[in-house]
DNA sequence: CAAGATATCTGATGGGTGTAATCTAAAGTT
DNA sequence: AACTTTAGATTACACCCATCAGATATCTTG
């Protein structure tokens, strides 16, 4: 109707992105309209143009918001308490259970967006999530203890967790889908 | 223009299903249109509904279609030589090339349709997912030499395999894609 | 060979899409 | 207080979408 404060529309921004990088790793970019992202702050789809280029614009930073998530967690986990090995289990426990497999819309960014990356057209899309798992992998290294191998350690980690998870959601409501989840947490038990 | 003879029909079905699993892989469900599956066979997109109840029920046939690909592959390596770990080692060296990475469209299911079998609502497209991921454990775990820990050992390898393509199907063109699967390769190599 | 079945085409429907121009009223600026 | 800027609403455009109805011409079957 009217106008808003800078910070009134900077807030408003700021929802819109934070709304779409929810439904984003809910349903994907090509199953979240503008308009819904607009309706999401209570705005309707006419200012969307004010701001963002477009919305492969708003897709690439609701991508970089998203990895807020997992990074958060990484580094709250790795602050709670400083023994290497005791942060990597609660860490894997916690990404690996059933209610981050139900909740890809808060969860991590690397599980629910790397199909929609790998698809995309738009290099900002692309370089969006390369920077947030490069951004994963050095945390998660920094949890590993940050030895020699501990980039290497990361990485094949990340790969378990991403997979299991990623397959365990698509299996949802079949006992798979659980077996998935318990085999990944043992296989990164040992070692 | 006119009708065509049932085996004709039959063959035309064939082909919206096989062109469709190829889009379906590369592109994702919501980004292939009825019309587009029907040009796939030269066909106009009238006729549709005389082979397919709806487009879910396409997607879910072309599903179950996708996951061809690598169970024939999976009979394939596993025929080829009966000795165990060499066929693993054959598959591993295939399946985190470059080549695969960079065709999803010919490759594996698991990896090309996870995120939108966990997002599908339709039942038929989860449930085809599932058999497809569950089909492809047996055989995984055949190759494997079928211990009592084989089916364990699958799905831990699917995981790691799936894990690595997507998420360097995700990078593809940073350094890290062919980091992620040199190591994933490693990993899997050391038992 | 006649009669019925049907695969395909043409065309229409109703709805959703991203994008953009215009307007207006309030916020920022001087 | 006067002036300029702008966030957001309204509205419209052009397009694509899934689905369906009707017509047509060929296949299949008796």
């Amino acid at each position: 109707m009217s106008r808003s404060s800078q910070a009134d529309a900077a807030r408003h921004r700021e929802e819109v992105v934070d709304a779409t990088s929810r439904m984003l790793r809910e349903r994907g970019a090509a199953n979240v309209s503008v308009q819904e992202a607009m309706s999401a702050a209570g705005l309707t789809h006419g200012g969307f143009y004010k701001h963002f280029r477009s919305k492969d614009d708003l897709v690439a930073a609701a991508t970089r918001d998203a990895f807020g998530d997992i990074l958060g967690r990484l580094d709250r986990v790795a602050a709670e308490s400083p023994d290497g090995p005791t942060a990597r289990d609660r860490l894997v426990t916690e990404y690996l259970s059933p209610e981050h497999r139900d909740a890809p819309g808060t969860g991590c960014a690397n599980a629910a967006l790397a199909t929609d990356a790998a698809r995309a057209t738009s290099p900002e899309l692309r370089a969006a999530f390369t920077d947030g798992l490069r951004a994963t992998v050095d945390r998660l290294a920094a949890v590993e203890g940050g030895g020699p191998d501990a980039r290497a350690h990361a990485l094949v980690d990340l790969v378990v967790l991403v997979g299991s998870l990623t397959l365990a959601r698509a299996t949802t409501g079949d006992p798979v889908s659980d077996e998935l989840l318990a085999l990944a947490r043992e296989h990164l038990a040992q070692r």
